[in-house]
DNA sequence: GCGTAACTAGACCGGTCGTCATAGTAGCGA
DNA sequence: TCGCTACTATGACGACCGGTCTAGTTACGC
């Protein structure tokens, strides 16, 4: 890495696992400010936008990632199942490791942010939704399933994924990741039959 | 109805519809109070334990709501696909009449409060979403799933469901719902064949 | 009319976010 | 080494908005 940590990166870093905890609303500047050691004036020297550029760019970084993540797995030539249940056992390792305090930003954001209030914030996580189903689709298609049908299981896979965070996060218990896991391979299975 | 509307009920529908759009932090008791129309001081009359009572009220009625639902929905007979299809027809009917500004209060509320942080909401949330999963085993066994798969179907319709909600907002789109309902028809399928 | 209960309005305090004037630092030419 | 400039960084400040509470008003049985 070029530099340690910056205080941008910090201050990002810290809005992602923050906003996973409490969501966008739920976390003030000054926790921010606090967890990233930042000073108060740094933030809008380096987010002029304030809070809510933090937010969109915290939702970009994570998309990113993300996708990164979806990518190198598709590209690892695992088959489709194999490919679900690294998905999922990867997102239950995640809540886990935050003892369930925490579900996907994404999901926190979009929950509190419609087009018509926050269309900043909201346009911000759409992409990273829609990045990812792309991403999805991609594994779909190389595992021999039609286009039609692909768009069908990323879909389906992505909300599985979205809603598995929530519940786990709620019930305070991994299980929704490896239920969803099966939904989707079932899925899967029916859509690659015809 | 036995009275038109009290200024407690008035409060509980505003707090339910504005926490569908924008989550528990994002709604002030200003906008609640404006929505219902009621007085400011009536708030603290009808729930002296302030915002976070109308939280949890609020989640306890759309939680026991919804059970009813599910209940009378499985109580009609109808078959295990048939059962999925109007969930998820009536969810995405939801979302549809509010323009995808809004998705289940129940997942806005999840996502910003944690046992750690904000233990009364969570555990009415907690509570609401366990007894929706109770519904929907018994919607399973009576369609003769053995019990273990009907745990793991219920929870993974239920994160389906919530995915749905928070995906369809973030893509202005019903698609979500519609793909989520084939992948829990097609677990339900594989799950009942043993 | 009187006392109790139901209800309401407005003031209150605490904390929020964003601004700004100031302070530090790196680069550079003389 | 020094002075100058441009950039980066900082925390005190204040306007504002959040949720809460107390003092007051109305409704009603007796």
């Amino acid at each position: 890495m070029a530099k340690a940590s910056s205080a941008r990166e910090d201050l990002i870093d810290a809005a992602v696992e923050l906003f996973r905890a409490r969501g966008y609303e739920g976390v003030g500047v000054a926790e921010l400010l606090q967890k990233s050691g930042a000073p108060r004036g740094s933030l809008y020297f380096h987010f002029p936008g304030g809070k809510e550029q933090i937010g969109a760019e915290a939702v970009a970084r994570v998309g990113a990632e993300v996708e990164q993540r979806f990518r190198e797995l598709r590209q690892s030539g695992v088959d489709l199942d194999a490919y679900i249940d690294k998905v999922f056992k990867t997102t239950a390792q995640e809540v886990k490791e935050r003892e369930y305090h925490a579900s996907c930003p994404m999901a926190a954001i979009a929950a509190e942010f419609s087009s018509a209030h926050g269309p900043n914030l909201h346009a911000a996580v759409r992409g990273a939704f829609n990045a990812w189903q792309r991403e999805i689709v991609l594994a779909a298609l190389e595992s021999g399933m039609n286009a039609k049908n692909a768009e069908i299981f990323a879909s389906a896979m992505l909300a599985s994924m979205e809603g598995a965070f929530i519940v786990s996060k709620a019930q305070v218990s991994p299980a929704a990741h490896a239920n969803s896991a099966r939904a989707i391979k079932a899925l899967a299975s029916v859509l690659r039959a015809n």
